[in-house]
DNA sequence: CCTTTATAGTTACATATGTAACCAATTGCA
DNA sequence: TGCAATTGGTTACATATGTAACTATAAAGG
């Protein structure tokens, strides 16, 4: 037993970065699952809808944003399409790309939807001062450049 | 469109916590996956039993003690035990506990994995200062204590 | 042009994970 | 005691997720 050197799981990062995103998207999701019945994969989806609304995008764009795979996206966009809070056109000048789009009733879900993450994220930074914050994001921004 | 607030994942903590969660996890998972054929939720049971192999600890322990519920630690220790690389006796005062310990086939593995995951961590870390280093296990003791 | 190769997206299958119901042993307490 | 409530653990079922194969369209190159 001397000689085996355990992992001290309490002090590892991968291991403790799993556990805290576990829990923070474990609450919000809760959340919206249960008002809306969006899974996560579905919200993250209508959230990058509802940011590149302008020029409505692919789902290759939007997989490729969100680094979901892309079977992931096509089932969160047939069920969001089946709901009918996504709006699904075929691209003119070419005929394999969707364009996608929030209808009216995704709007609404999305209106509700972004406060209550924007809250939940608020009540965690709570527990860091400002110098905090900052460090937080330039670490994230050196470890998972975007 | 105006009155529409979307939300920026870019800089959203949840959202980004998770793709790097992910990235991390993966990239290590990929290996002792591959080598081992031990999903995530073994390893974390090995690294588990393998720390407090000094008193052989419960299920129940192991999935409190990882935050991972009892049914996904059940079904690893079952194929834990079927591979032999844990050892499962029945805890002598109380008959539904079970006393779990690496067998000394699942040190051996234990002892390859760790340092892999080790070397993982130092990697990423690799991209953070002293400074950084230590501010990000402050800022995770604030938003995850143990 | 016509054939090869790449891309957008879906489908099918296998595997993983979560939830609830369950069994057996234990504890609490009337 | 003895019976209800709790606890450790597993099983069964539904749901989610990943991988590979497939369809349709488009681009590239002879």
């Amino acid at each position: 037993m001397a000689d085996h050197i355990p992992l001290e799981l309490e002090h590892f990062l991968p291991y403790r970065l799993s556990i805290l995103s576990n829990r923070i998207s474990q609450a919000i999701a809760r959340e919206y699952q249960g008002r809306f019945g969006l899974t996560m994969t579905e919200w993250r989806v209508m959230a990058v809808l509802a940011r590149f609304d302008d020029h409505g995008i692919s789902a290759r764009e939007v997989a490729s944003c969100t680094e979901m795979d892309k079977v992931a996206v096509s089932r969160a966009l047939a069920s969001l399409v089946a709901s009918k809070r996504v709006t699904r056109r075929m691209h003119e000048a070419d005929k394999r790309r969707s364009v996608l789009r929030l209808s009216a009733a995704g709007w609404k879900v999305h209106d509700k939807v972004a406060p209550l993450a924007r809250t939940h994220e608020r009540e965690i930074l709570a527990a860091l001062s400002a110098q905090e914050r900052r460090m937080l994001e330039r670490i994230l921004d050196k470890l998972a450049p975007v």
